[in-house]
DNA sequence: AGCTCAACTTACCACTGTAAAGTTGCCACT
DNA sequence: AGTGGCAACTTTACAGTGGTAAGTTGAGCT
């Protein structure tokens, strides 16, 4: 198990020493060499396990859909609400970054990954049934808007959030409020569809 | 001006020929020194420019503030709705991926850049604008959130299109209208404040 | 005891960004 | 007209990167 020469646990150790990496200074800066050198073991390791270089962010970018679906699929098995799978949505790209980042970069990733398409559509398969349960008629009846636009948002507010963004200087005096939770709570509740008595006046 | 040794125009060249290559190929992909072979000077002659090559990311960043906001501003002058800003900063996204891409990406720029800061400001002053011309008094009571929600929504459909997520096979079901513009104006209709009568009903 | 084979190492290649020092030639000034 | 300064560019050198090929180790099976 800790031979000297057999790691043991390769695997799983770069996938976490990757995701600190990330975390601490993006995907450009993860260098397998460097990467393999904290891990004690010769730089040509990982290849053994994840192929190439794309094939580590892919590993990393599945385990991040795998989370993200499990997460989304335990929430609605809650009764969580849809406006509360989004903010879990924003959640999940704060608390994950690197996983969250490697997930939407698709130049690092090789798509021809069966595991990746796997895990990546089971997490589709979560917004497409939350997007289903809302009772609001106009959903159903441009249901492509309905999902872009909540997909969208969410999407949006955690990408800006993680590139820093929302804490721009220029920004301050409106985002008063620090906590990304709670600003995505009140911006999701803008959608028409969760807005008590928007869809009876609508034509 | 054509001379051998003084190309003349290297600065504008680089920028040129490196958003043609990020478009192509991704950030990632762009080499100083392929970069430079192609223009036909050495390697370290846009260095005089940029610096480093954060400093041409971070130029390329610049110009791709400076145009977005000027194209919301025209928007703007012109009379245009707030969701039709929206589907303009989507447009831009998808016509100018490359500068898209580094302008949100801050592990490639020079925060110190004081250049890339007065144009992000002005372009984020544009956006402020925009959000205070919205009529509901929803967005008034709360403009963090309606704020946050616009733009969330707008950055969020640009950076799922040109990532390719918009097509993904899994969704193709659902976004059967391949415009891109289309999608996000019907999703945009969705915030509440462009649902009218909506603000009359809600709490 | 011996074989097999996954796991890992060593050695090498082409390429990258950065740095320092040298060269070219335009432009302003006398 | 000549000359000095200086921005633009080149040459050379170096450390670090990802990828490849060939060799080594040692655990587990028969």
């Amino acid at each position: 198990m800790t031979n000297a020469y057999h790691h043991g646990d390769l695997r799983e150790a770069v996938l976490r020493r990757a995701a600190e990496i990330i975390t601490d200074a993006g995907p450009d800066a993860l260098s397998l060499r460097s990467l393999a050198a904290d891990l004690g073991v010769s730089h040509t390791a990982p290849r053994h396990h994840f192929g190439d270089r794309k094939g580590v962010l892919t590993a990393v970018a599945t385990d991040g859909f795998t989370k993200l679906g499990e997460l989304l699929a335990a929430l609605r098995a809650s009764g969580a609400s849809f406006v509360e799978q989004g903010v879990a949505y924003v959640q999940f790209a704060l608390e994950h970054p690197a996983h969250f980042q490697v997930m939407f970069t698709p130049t690092l990733l090789d798509e021809e990954d069966d595991a990746l398409a796997a895990a990546r559509s089971a997490t589709f398969n979560e917004l497409r049934i939350g997007v289903d349960s809302v009772s609001d008629p106009r959903a159903k009846e441009d249901a492509a808007a309905a999902v872009v636009a909540a997909w969208g948002m969410a999407h949006g507010i955690a990408t800006l959030a993680l590139s820093g963004n929302l804490d721009a200087s220029d920004l301050r005096s409106f985002i008063v409020a620090g906590d990304v939770a709670d600003i995505t709570r009140r911006s999701a509740s803008l959608l028409y569809f969760n807005a008590p008595g928007a869809a009876a006046t609508s034509q």
